[in-house]
DNA sequence: CCTACCGATCGGTAGG
DNA sequence: CCTACCGATCGGTAGG
């Protein structure tokens, strides 16, 4: 992490600044200004996207001043990046602990599955969630360089989804080639984004359901 | 057949215009730049967003001067509102096509889904299938207005797979309640868009078959 | 449809 | 983190 530029290290005296209490970084909130350009930023960048998003918008929701987001990210695209990587490390935690948890793997495939999409739509729909769709939908205005990056973080991710789907397909409750099975699955859940109202009627719940029989074949 | 400029006109046929030849609307295409517009916009608007896309962009890709394109629309809006109608009409002929033909009604569901999934596939990535991504995508940029006028369409659109679906499911091959199975399924196919490679081996074909298996019990 | 141009906005920075 | 500001870009337009 950055060394703290607010903080020069002098010998022998004054450990603090002197005058007024001001508002740093520090005293603030220790330090959470940051996160709260983070959360500022994706809910905007999900609500309107990225492009039509401005770093003063950013700066506003997050109460500061327009030239500020710019003491805590070197640029829009590194905002944008820092997003999308605290959306996977969670979606990631999230969906390791519901895999970890003591005695998932003596549950059914199927079981297993639905334990998966349920994670996945409370991180696309639950609350907090707007990182996660960012990154699903935003990631065209990443560079070259983030999205290799991402990337690993997204194949991990997928990665945790294969020998579910690999033992629903070897029992037959799954038809469907198991590479192409994932992608349009993936793909269901995701598209969720664009549609779902948690005002109108379902809930989480009923979309795992739903999917859970749409996908699979009586065992 | 153009005339030919080499030729100066005589006194009696004096009824054109004097001078070199020069490119105007209607001697060059006989107002094609207008498409020209909308093809390059689709493909602009599909590869980097409405947003990131400028209209200087567009007019340098058919090939005009920056400020042309307002010589056609009235506003960049517009032309984004343009392409997603004229996606939405060839999406909505393409369908009504395929289930009009003679003894589709005939098929057994099955088949007909089959139909529709091979045809949204076909609109989605075929050849020439910038406009309805982008209209799947962009919408975001529409305005209000124009986004309640798109709606029709896609209602339309969408009607066109509920007859199928609801018989599907009153058979059994269909077991998810039918509203959200019509949503997960579109989600499926839609996010196609995003990772579809057609040099990467799987054809439309296969995309199809795997949907197919994906979503439909043994019969 | 082109030429020449305007007004506004935006990402980013220097200096404190 | 704020103040004050710059340089570039962009949608759009007047006039031909």
């Amino acid at each position: 992490m950055k060394p703290d530029p607010a903080q020069p290290a002098t010998e022998s005296t004054a450990k603090r600044p002197r005058g007024r209490p001001r508002k740093t970084v520090d005293e603030r909130d220790g330090g959470n200004r940051r996160q709260a350009l983070l959360t500022a930023a994706a809910h905007l960048f999900r609500r309107k996207g990225f492009d039509a998003t401005t770093t003063r918008d950013i700066a506003a929701a997050a109460d500061m001043q327009s030239g500020s987001p710019f003491y805590h990210f070197k640029s829009k695209d590194a905002l944008l990046y820092a997003v999308m990587e605290e959306g996977m490390h969670s979606a990631l935690a999230r969906q390791r602990a519901a895999v970890q948890q003591p005695g998932h793997a003596r549950l059914a495939p199927a079981e297993q599955l639905r334990t998966l999409v349920a994670a996945h739509f409370e991180v696309l729909l639950g609350p907090g969630s707007d990182f996660v769709p960012v990154m699903l939908y935003e990631s065209r205005s990443l560079q070259p360089r983030q999205r290799k990056s991402l990337a690993k973080l997204i194949a991990e991710y997928e990665s945790l989804w294969m020998p579910v789907l690999n033992a629903l397909h070897a029992s037959g409750q799954l038809r469907a080639p198991v590479g192409l099975a994932r992608l349009l699955i993936l793909g269901a859940l995701n598209w969720s984004v664009q549609w779902f109202d948690p005002k109108k009627g379902a809930s989480l719940q009923d979309l795992t359901d739903a999917a859970m029989a749409l996908f699979l074949k009586e065992s």
